[in-house]
DNA sequence: CGAAGCGTATCATATAATAATACTTGATAT
DNA sequence: ATATCAAGTATTATTATATGATACGCTTCG
């Protein structure tokens, strides 16, 4: 086995880690061997911790196919988060009033390292189903909320970001140069605000504007995406983002002290 | 140690759940010896569990107070659940049609063993925290969701949950009494749905459909929330009882074959 | 019918987790 | 200032505990 830190370091609680981490959108039911393959570990290994998993509530184990899956704790565990984040407490109710007001879908994004993760989402129209679940992680530098965030940070932790952050591509447009990116982050900048478009799917513009802690610097962002079909920048700027601004500014008055 | 099941059953791992598991609504950010009590372990043992979930992601430690708080992993977890989920990717473009419709919230519960847990959850309107909160688990006897799933259990089986399944006191007003539970859910066999009032929070009311699985039995129920000041159960029976219907028929059509 | 793939069970071995103890730090009170 | 206390951190000898190799049995498939 492979040694990390030592002796306060327990492998076998990591081991199990791994294993609840071995599920993805594409990896939603995995068996045994699968399961082994995916986080590198033995089938031996795999059976007890899998078996323990399971025995404390976390994995389901389908009785006839064999196969493990996420369990409701896994819900649990989101609701107990959910609490511990005073940030989403604040901005939950404004954001249903935003979200009212303008009629588009609304989230809540908080920077993780060098992503973003959706934290909280208010879906107003059929969108495509990634669109809706909380908890998705995306590369800052390619998201509005990321980039909204970003142009909060000093010049040099802005460049850094900018220059060292990973990016991944999504649709056949998501921007992957960094110069491009970077003068979409100077605009925000200027205008406190950030706009992308076709980052994570096609014909999808998302607006968003930082939360900004008592530091000036943001560490979330309230964002709207919207259809390109039915949105043009310019209305975009004109109808939505007085109020999402507005949101915005509501969760975050400076007196207001924030952790995380 | 205790030993549990013996050879398959990795105790360390099962330890780091339960530090998990130590956070709740009322425990958002716990110290070492806090997490000890919790959890009914020794310090020492919390001292490298924690140790390890922290370095692996799993909690964020605050490096002034030095207290652990879950971290954006939990999130990833429930993103993952949500792939795993076939109902919810069915469920929530209806569900979103149909909050869209009646402009109430809408939410959509499964069961889980003798509790519901809010799987998908819609605010239209501002309520209280807690109903804005995936993840939320609650005695099925105390919920619309709940009676409405029971409602299509076996003559049997309905009576053993009535009798068995627990209970416990939200409000002033949470019925503790089995025999009127009983009675509401007799109601929700006649009609198909159930409503309640006052069960989780004074002057709310939730009427609930059942997602009726191939075996005729249900396992999740659509269900919609609303307050006791601006409906009364007629009006709640007129205006969105057909709808909430038909969303919740529309998300179970026997064809399809579900799991869980 | 045989083979392959997978889940399950067993077991000797030493690794890796344990729990007791002691040290450090920081806050509160005297 | 100094003492006291509580909480976090570090160390260590001991042995329980997790390990992973091996073998068995059940389906599935060609």
């Amino acid at each position: 086995m492979e040694k990390k830190q030592n002796t306060l370091y327990v492998g076998s609680l990591a081991k199990g880690l791994r294993l609840l981490r071995a599920f993805d959108e594409s990896h939603t039911e995995l068996s045994l061997v699968a399961l082994a393959e995916r986080s590198g570990l033995d089938k031996s290994a795999v059976q007890r911790l899998a078996n323990t998993l399971h025995i404390e509530g976390m994995l389901d184990k389908d009785p006839v196919t064999r196969r493990f899956r996420p369990s409701h704790a896994w819900l649990e565990l989101a609701y107990a988060y959910y609490w511990s984040d005073q940030l989403v407490g604040q901005a939950i109710p404004k954001l249903i009033d935003l979200s009212q007001e303008i009629g588009e879908t609304v989230n809540l994004a908080e920077l993780s390292n060098d992503h973003i993760i959706y934290v909280s989402r208010l879906p107003c129209q059929r969108t495509y189903f990634a669109a809706t679940v909380i908890g998705r992680r995306l590369p800052a530098l390619s998201t509005s909320a990321g980039r909204a965030i970003i142009s909060t940070f000093s010049p040099e932790d802005r460049e850094e970001a900018i220059e060292t952050w990973p990016l991944k591509s999504f649709t056949a447009r998501t921007t992957l140069d960094r110069a491009t990116i970077r003068k979409s982050i100077d605009e925000a900048v200027q205008q406190g605000h950030a706009i992308s478009s076709d980052q994570m799917i096609l014909s999808e513009i998302g607006v968003a504007c930082p939360i900004i802690g008592p530091d000036g610097r943001a560490f979330a962002a309230v964002q709207c995406s919207v259809s390109a079909h039915t949105w043009t920048r310019e209305r975009i700027r004109a109808e939505i983002l007085p109020r999402l601004q507005d949101t915005a500014n509501a969760i975050s008055p400076s007196s207001q002290v924030h952790r995380r």
